[in-house]
DNA sequence: AGGCATGTTACAGG
DNA sequence: ACCTGTAACATGCC
């Protein structure tokens, strides 16, 4: 899945197509997502436009008139496509190109807006969701009510670090990639900022000092803002609303780099992958502890 | 064929 | 009620 930095850039991208334009027809080719999409709930998009787009940490809401919110979560392979019928040329579209590929059969959910502009969603493997809700219940939906600070925010920092973990035995990999301590980090760029702060992903937390806390907060923001500034990364399946890739992925320093010598200049060690909580941890020996 | 993949949630057990 | 770990979801790639 996009992580915090490309929905955040899925975000303005999308921003700068659909803002205010009317939705006039909805298509569904596979409402079977996550969950099921409402048929009612959707439909009642036609007619209006989306007058804001906000993200809250992985996930995107979509502010239409009327007392309507769409929430988007992309899971692990969701993706928008936006594609201007009217002014394109078809056979050298980055849409078309990606046709003759494969890509189009995961095409799940169509809105048609004006001027001839489409609106795509696509996703693999499904994992994603298109939900519906109003002002009063979007915040104490299941999603985004027990969602910690986002790890860009002046709420996320040492003082709360010290105190979540206070009485809690786990390992700090499992932590920050708890939605609920922190909300927008996942699994890649857990590992870069754990690599970046010299720390192993097995440590428990309760083991953590100070001046680590400290910089685990440093760099995550520091890694975030840089992964956003670069437009993502592209790992297999995310790309950005105009189809664009992002080019974070080239800056990994340990994210499926098994085997690859360690970045630190002065270590000769190589990178190795175990896996902690059922995922993949890339991290260096050395450099980690 | 089997294992792995950017994520979240329901569930079971403590 | 809270905390933690595990399995499940669907699809493609190596």
């Amino acid at each position: 899945m996009p992580e915090l930095p490309e929905v955040e850039v899925v975000k303005r991208s999308l921003e700068t197509k659909i803002l205010n334009l009317n939705i006039e027809k909805v298509k569904i080719n596979d409402g079977k997502l996550r969950y099921k999409v409402n048929k009612t709930a959707i439909s009642k998009l036609i007619g209006k436009k989306i007058i804001k787009i906000e993200r809250r940490s992985k996930y995107l809401i979509f502010h239409c008139r009327k007392n309507l919110f769409m929430l988007v979560h992309l899971g692990m392979t969701g993706k928008f496509f936006f594609i201007d019928d009217k002014k394109r040329n078809f056979k050298t579209s980055f849409y078309y190109k990606l046709n003759l590929k494969k890509d189009k059969k995961h095409d799940r959910i169509v809105f048609f807006l004006q001027k001839n502009q489409k609106l795509i969603y696509n996703d693999i493997r499904k994992f994603g969701f298109i939900k519906f809700y109003n002002k009063d219940n979007l915040l104490k939906s299941l999603h985004l009510k027990r969602l910690g600070p986002e790890p860009l925010g002046k709420n996320w920092n040492l003082k709360y670090f010290k105190d979540y973990i206070l009485n809690r035995s786990r390992n700090i990999k499992d932590i920050l990639m708890d939605q609920k301590f922190v909300s927008g980090l996942g699994n890649i760029y857990v590992n870069e900022i754990l690599f970046s702060s010299s720390i192993s992903p097995t440590r428990q937390v309760d083991k953590i000092k100070n001046f680590e806390m400290k910089k685990i907060i440093k760099n995550t923001k520091k890694i975030l803002k840089n992964a956003i500034k670069l437009g993502g990364s592209s790992i297999k399946d995310f790309s950005s609303g105009n189809g664009k890739k992002g080019d974070f992925q080239q800056h990994f320093k340990v994210y499926g780099k098994k085997g690859d010598c360690c970045s630190n200049i002065d270590c000769r060690s190589k990178i190795r992958q175990v896996t902690i909580s059922n995922r993949s941890s890339f991290f260096c020996g050395n450099c980690q502890k």
